[in-house]
RNA sequence: GCGCCAGUAGCUCAGUUGGAUAGAGCAACGGCCUUCUAAGCCGUCGGCCGGGGGUUCGAAUCCUCCCUGGCGCACCA
């Protein structure tokens, strides 16, 4: 019954039946201003080459049948060919049975066609807490994640624990050291060593639950400091993950895949299908039969292979799991691994199966002075610290709020303002307000109408047909943002909802209208509420009922 | 040097599988609370879409060459 869905079915018939094909370009939307009608098609340009005739000679014939349509109200052909509808206002009314009929299931689609798909985000090292920017990479997945399911795929989110190599090595080293020193020995400082109070806090807990771990071989200790270090920070990655209510289904460790040999295979995999090779004593990649720049190293000379070595055996691992999809998610410095990666899947065979997310860089302000961050020197701005200060629904709409691959400015002053630079409160307050409005009208007794044509027919203002059209658009919404796995088109969907609504409010007024009328606009406006709260869930916002 | 991403109103950004007169918010200025939350609404001002060429009925969008900024170019992770 959407608009776009309807028409589109009526299109199609139509170009069949005059012979022609439907051209795969083809869109139908809402045109940018109002004066063109509620939806507009360019199938008659498209149709141009095909059909061998003008493209207004052949909406002139689309718009004549169109016009049979008992949903549509007027054909116009305007500017270079486009089919300019508007449809019956008693179309847009039944837009609200709709709503109200398929609830917190409206905007669902069977785009994923149960498809496995798997979402894997953060995947921080576990070096140390998180900090701003794996929040916004957190903020981005988990929020996918929503939209995906919402979409019809079958999602799975999954965190990529890098539990071996050398950051690990580093993280015990840099615990051991502090040992020492909490001992009073003076040791050398490292090289190379992550620097973060949290480090002595875990040398601490190290030394309350071994106090002779000093008395043993170095590598025991640092194999001590290691395995405590990384189970203790791993531990406030999840417990800060789950404050920012953000969820993985699965944690996958790189250990397990060296332990369970997936590695060695891969080896041999690519040894026995030509595409690996050993050269100056180390195990190469061909990746430039895959577009790569040049190959690369795998097996290092010195016998340690290489970080690419096991996420190629993770990639294998993940597709061996039956994935139609994998997304990746990753920090934007990482963007020249891109080439790489997707050489590897086309190499084990999964060709176009692997998305990969960039996430750009969060510059940190406060009162618009940047607050510098590095894990090593031990000085940044904890997730935790953020969402403590500025709240989860805050932060996480600011995240949502932009295009993931551009840089975004986080100012702590501004996100914890109440002001159109800071969305989030607009939108809530969009649904605070209908429910504030329902719990008046409860205490007059007036409730929402059902849906019969008879109510539906008071919702008859360009107010109501303003709200109803779009609430009709959001499926659309939420088909784009899954398509182009892009949340942020979710979060400008629902400004422009509360927009809509604040303008309704100020100009509508409910509580004070006739009865039969209060009740029509109360409908209405559970509507918005429900697609509200149902836009803001799929951000992982909370909708609150008072402000 | 090579590659990737970005450059749209004073500011922050939408819009980019080619469509109609390029949109929001903020800021500035001017209005609206004796009725449902003013965290709101209405109006005014504001643009060679970084620049030059090209492709076509039509370009912010595609191609090409420049300019500027960010980030990458390991037998690091």
């Amino acid at each position: 019954m959407r608009a776009k869905q309807h028409l589109e079915e009526m299109l199609r018939r139509i170009v069949t039946e005059n012979g022609w094909e439907w051209p795969e370009k083809a869109v139908i939307e809402p045109p940018k201003d109002k004066q063109f009608g509620d939806m507009s098609a360019n199938v008659a340009m498209m149709l141009a080459k095909q059909a061998k005739k003008a493209p207004r000679q052949i909406a002139e014939d689309i718009a004549e049948k169109a016009r049979n349509d008992s949903f549509v109200a007027s054909v116009d052909i305007a500017g270079p060919g486009f089919l300019n509808f508007t449809m019956t206002t008693d179309f847009w009314q039944k837009t609200a049975g709709i709503v109200a009929e398929q609830g917190d299931a409206y905007g669902s689609l069977s785009l994923g066609d149960g498809k496995k798909i798997q979402v894997e985000y953060v995947s921080a090292n576990p070096t140390g807490p998180l900090h701003i920017g794996h929040g916004r990479g957190a903020a981005l997945g988990d929020s996918l994640v929503r939209i995906l399911k919402k979409a019809g795929y079958n999602v799975e989110a999954e965190y990529y624990v890098n539990d071996a190599g050398r950051q690990m090595l580093i993280l015990g080293q840099s615990i051991l050291y502090r040992v020492r020193q909490i001992q009073n020995l003076n040791p050398a400082e490292p090289e190379d060593y992550y620097k973060g109070d949290y480090i002595r806090e875990i040398a601490d807990d190290v030394l309350e639950q071994h106090p002779d771990i000093l008395d043993g071989t170095e590598e025991d200790a640092t194999e001590i400091c290691k395995s405590i270090g990384m189970s203790t920070i791993l531990d406030g990655i999840r417990e800060d993950l789950m404050a920012f209510g953000v969820h993985h289904d699965v944690w996958f460790s790189e250990k397990s895949l060296v332990a369970d040999g997936m590695v060695d295979e891969t080896f041999s995999d690519l040894r026995a299908s030509g595409l690996g090779f050993e050269k100056d004593n180390a195990f190469w990649f061909k990746s430039s039969d895959f577009g790569d720049d040049k190959d690369r190293v795998l097996r290092k000379s010195n016998g340690d292979t290489t970080y690419f070595a096991s996420d190629i055996a993770y990639h294998d691992n993940k597709f061996k799991r039956g994935f139609d999809v994998v997304v990746d998610i990753w920090g934007a410095d990482h963007h020249g691994y891109v080439p790489r990666m997707q050489a590897a899947c086309e190499a084990i065979g999964n060709k176009g199966k692997l998305h990969v997310i960039l996430v750009n860089l969060v510059n940190l302000l406060r009162d618009g002075k940047p607050i510098a961050m590095s894990t090593r020197a031990g000085q940044f701005e904890t997730l935790k610290d953020v969402v403590d200060e500025v709240g989860a629904d805050a932060a996480r709409f600011m995240f949502l709020s932009r295009k993931s691959d551009s840089g975004l400015d986080f100012d702590l002053e501004l996100v914890k303002q109440k002001t159109m630079d800071n969305p989030v409160y607009y939108v809530q307050y969009a649904h605070a307000r209908i429910c504030s409005l329902m719990r008046k009208a409860r205490e007059q007794q007036a409730q929402p109408a059902d849906c019969t044509p008879e109510a539906l027919a008071l919702l008859n203002t360009e107010h109501d047909l303003d709200l109803l059209r779009l609430l009709d658009r959001y499926p659309d919404a939420v088909e784009a943002a899954a398509r182009g796995e892009s949340p942020h088109i979710i979060s400008i969907y629902l400004r422009e909802l509360a927009s809509t609504l604040h303008r309704y409010y100020t100009n509508c007024h409910v509580l004070s209208a006739e009865a039969d009328l209060c009740a029509a606009r109360l409908l209405l406006l559970a509507c918005v509420a429900g697609v509200v709260a149902n836009g803001l869930s799929l951000l992982g916002v909370s909708a609150p009922e008072r402000m």
